[in-house]
DNA sequence: ACAAATATGGAGCGATCGATCCATATTCTG
DNA sequence: CAGAATATGGATCGATCGCTCCATATTTGT
């Protein structure tokens, strides 16, 4: 047909949603783009239409090999209630390894949403929906296992832990200090029924 | 001495606060501010120095008379418990009722935050601090009160009371759906013994 | 009334923004 | 090899950015 791509687009999404993770959309202009990419304005705007267009697919590319894989995984290979704690285990690790102090790139693309981006709007909405469908089934599955309270409202449980992740995250930006990171979770594990696993930071 | 000002300070500040809310700092321009405030580039920048002075005065405002405000008011009309309730309460109702859907502007502020603007970080960590600090005494206060079980850690659950809340504001810009804001912060209060007083949701 | 001081209105600064265009280079089909 | 198709490099577009400057208007102290 004609001459293929010279660049990886993984790669370039990647590096891409690094700088927009970091300075947000509106602060990242497109020469910030071509230089964390390497490639020029024509190639960019060939392949991904323009900035809000590579945004979109940063995202995209971040939610998917990042937060969806680590969904399956865990939902794969531990118990309801310890994917669960897992789950936070590796968000407050993420969050205090990230010298960048970035939080989660869902939640800041999240609030530079204005009206008039309906389409980003709508993703970030179900984006987070599935994180909530994700804690739901894990609620519903520990408590068809015995190892969640039968009476809580798994519905509620897992909006409650949606809205703590979301916090989290955003803490992980402004305050990034592991007491307080590890601490927060605590009465959310223990509204379950769950303890952290080898932290041992005493009552919660 | 000399020609006094003509506009009131505090509503300039209110109408850029508005639009700085709505819009993010990045993406709210001089322009925008001149024509939301009435006043010309000259006067804002005469009296506000330039965009990130008003922005920070701006948001100074609003936390004053609307954050510290509801702190206050709570502490000394309600119980330590019904003061936990009631600040919920407040920011589910003020959430839902944003027909723009704005989240909270200190939430907002603290997404935009980059390490080259090291004021900004650390009022932002401040003021979430403070809110942090108001759940610490009324969980320390309902515990003395025999209104809050006293084998819970106080300083874990103020952090989680203060993640779910930022959380909380977070779901609003982006899903500001009833049975979802008020739902999550049902198994927060549970954690701690409490209930909405009257919305009567079922379980938690 | 006069001078000092500050506010206001508005033009316009250089820089940068997102985006486009086009000539050139490269790789495919036939 | 010929020609279609796509990528690349780079100049450059008009618009807008944050911000400054200056002439003018208005008020206060003497």
């Amino acid at each position: 047909m004609a001459r293929p791509r010279e660049f990886d687009e993984a790669k370039v999404l990647e590096a891409a949603g690094a700088v927009f993770w970091a300075k947000g959309f509106e602060a990242t202009s497109t020469r910030d783009l071509t230089e964390c990419t390497g490639l020029t304005h024509s190639s960019i705007y060939a392949a991904f239409g323009d900035k809000r267009g590579i945004f979109m697919r940063a995202l995209q590319h971040y939610l998917d090999s990042i937060l969806l894989e680590r969904i399956v995984r865990l939902e794969t290979t531990r118990s309801p209630g310890q994917a669960i704690v897992g789950f936070f285990e590796e968000i407050v690790d993420r969050s205090l390894a990230d010298a960048q102090h970035r939080g989660c790139m869902l939640v800041n693309a999240s609030l530079e949403v204005t009206e008039d981006n309906a389409e980003l709007q709508s993703y970030v909405a179900t984006e987070t929906s599935k994180i909530e469908q994700f804690f739901f089934r894990c609620v519903v599955a520990g408590q068809e296992k015995g190892e969640i309270d039968s009476e809580l409202n798994a519905e509620n449980h897992a909006r409650h832990l949606l809205s703590v992740l979301l916090g989290l995250r955003v803490l992980a930006r402004i305050r990034p200090d592991k007491d307080l990171l590890v601490g927060l979770v605590g009465p959310a594990l223990a509204a379950l029924g769950l303890t952290w696993r080898a932290r041992g930071r005493g009552r919660s």
